[in-house]
DNA sequence: TCAATATATCCGGATATACGGATATATGCA
DNA sequence: TGCATATATCCGTATATCCGGATATATTGA
């Protein structure tokens, strides 16, 4: 019970709301490039990421300077489920929408 | 963004989660049923209640003395794709297993 | 109108969480 | 070895949230 609200908790907060979003598609990507979407402090989406990390629904990995974040690909199914909730929001959210195509033009 | 993350603010609590899942089948439910299953003082469960009302996941209706609340039918898509994550959920977890069947007995 | 029951709200206090600049750590390259 | 870049963590502060006993409000029936 703990643990199924500590998952909500983490999609509760519109930062990592928006970094779990960019991160649905299933690939990797380094923070230098979430920051440049987010246009955040480099603190603040670290400390994020390093939240969704503890809380198991991201992997880490690194890769030569950089880190690169992931979707974790093994989350129970009813967060799967919970997670193509986000993908439907995705779909109609104005920021989420904003963020993905700025995603997919600034690569660091 | 704000509206979706206080969406999912609402299910990172774990006494709302459990009274969502109480409520995940559609009939109304009185408070006290409520305050009942949840074993918890009646002002705790109250304001929680409230709290999902005043984010709109549930509806309340007053039934002479009793006040029932129930799911609201009309949510977003997005929000009813969250809760069938809850849904599943409930299937797997002890707590609001036992939650349920404490309801299905004890009735005001 | 008054007592009884159900529910909502108030309140003080404890705890959790977010922020972001400053700093520490890690890596690659000269 | 030392600088530059990328990322993580530290820290003080502000804000949000939770708790639950006490109290207020609403409804029913006598």
């Amino acid at each position: 019970m703990e643990q199924a609200s500590a998952f909500f908790k983490l999609l509760a907060e519109p930062v990592r709301l928006r970094l779990v979003a960019l991160l649905l598609d299933g690939e990797s990507r380094c923070v230098c490039d979430l920051v440049n979407v987010l246009g955040l402090p480099q603190s603040t989406v670290s400390r994020h990421l390093s939240q969704l990390r503890n809380g198991g629904m991201v992997l880490a990995e690194r890769q030569g300077t950089w880190m690169h974040y992931r979707l974790n690909p093994n989350l129970p199914d009813w967060q799967q489920q919970a997670l193509e909730a986000v993908r439907q929001l995705k779909a109609a959210d104005d920021q989420l929408k904003t963020d993905e195509a700025a995603l997919k033009q600034a690569m660091c």
